[in-house]
DNA sequence: GTTAGTGCAAACCTTTTGCAGCTCT
DNA sequence: AGAGCTGCAAAAGGTTTGCACTAAC
């Protein structure tokens, strides 16, 4: 994939496609995924083991000033850091589990209603929106459930998790 | 204030409410404002010298999984801190001005029928639900452009900023 | 008297900046 | 040639952690 239209863009405010960032730009393209800039930055090493980590969030930070990508948090799941995609889709909401992680993406009309509702009732000019929301997947509803009542059943013994935190992961070291 | 339903609904955890979880808590409620930890930290001291930044951190963390506050980012137009606020109101969208900064909420339907859309086509449970919105507010649409004319009309002259972003503010040092 | 919470210092993760050298046009 | 980019090193911003002491229940 060349992504021809991000470099029509590109070009045409004057930046340069160099080697690096249509690198990075085929790898976000490729990817449809969340990318966060540590993982698009150990993408783009297999290819270019000399990029560096700066230009990545260089490269970042100026596709999403252009408006060819758009800037997630995914509700910090994991950390602090950003997630990253095309802006190629229509838009839509990002749903993310509390408990294991895992991200839907939602299309319906509601969203549209809410940019209509607030451009009329606030005169605003929308540049960008983002909508996510935690919560349990149907599938950890239940496991939840049982995780609870697990504890419940046996209140001295600590096999499972402290009962609030259902294994909350965090990032150490690159 | 003395946000009883809050403190009921800490002890019920055997969460303790103490002198300094007390003072946050009636802070977040008192203001009305979008506070971030820093602000927070500097309106505690006010009133507690001793209380340390690291106490706001973990109380705002607490207050977060207790359900108590929502954590918002709010664009991330100022840095990347996140902005707290009660959950006592009902649920409504942000929307921020990329040019001024100001923040307005929004609390129309189309915010309840995107959750029911979401609970029915997922049967996902939400717990959390965020929408942020950025562009220019009716105000800045007009002076933004005004700039643009003005760098088109003197395309040498660099007193307005350069064309693109608007007076960007970011945090230093604390 | 326990157990949870605080303060302090130090660490940590993520992101940005300064600058010299390189590279596109 | 010259503006724009890159890589490197270093710093900054925001937040968390380890640990000994303190205070709430």
């Amino acid at each position: 994939m060349k992504s021809d239209t991000s470099s029509q863009t590109l070009r045409q405010r004057g930046i340069r496609l160099t080697r690096q960032r249509q690198l990075l730009l085929d790898l976000i393209e490729e990817s449809g995924q969340h990318l966060d800039a540590e993982a698009l930055y150990s993408l783009a090493r297999q290819r270019d083991p000399k990029l560096n980590r700066v230009t990545v969030y260089r490269t970042l930070k100026m596709l999403k000033e252009g408006g060819l990508v758009d800037e997630l948090d995914l509700m910090h799941f994991v950390g602090d850091q950003h997630y990253y995609e095309t802006r190629r889709k229509q838009e839509h909401a990002h749903i993310i589990c509390l408990r294991c992680g895992r991200v839907e993406e939602f299309y319906g009309p509601p969203l549209h209603r809410l940019r209509q509702q607030i451009e009329t009732t606030f005169g605003f000019q929308i540049l960008i929106a983002r909508t996510e929301i935690g919560g349990y997947c149907s599938h950890c509803q239940a496991l939840r459930q049982q995780e609870i009542e697990s504890v419940l059943q046996h209140p001295a013994a600590p096999p499972a998790p402290p009962a609030k935190a259902p294994a909350k992961p965090r990032r150490r070291k690159r």
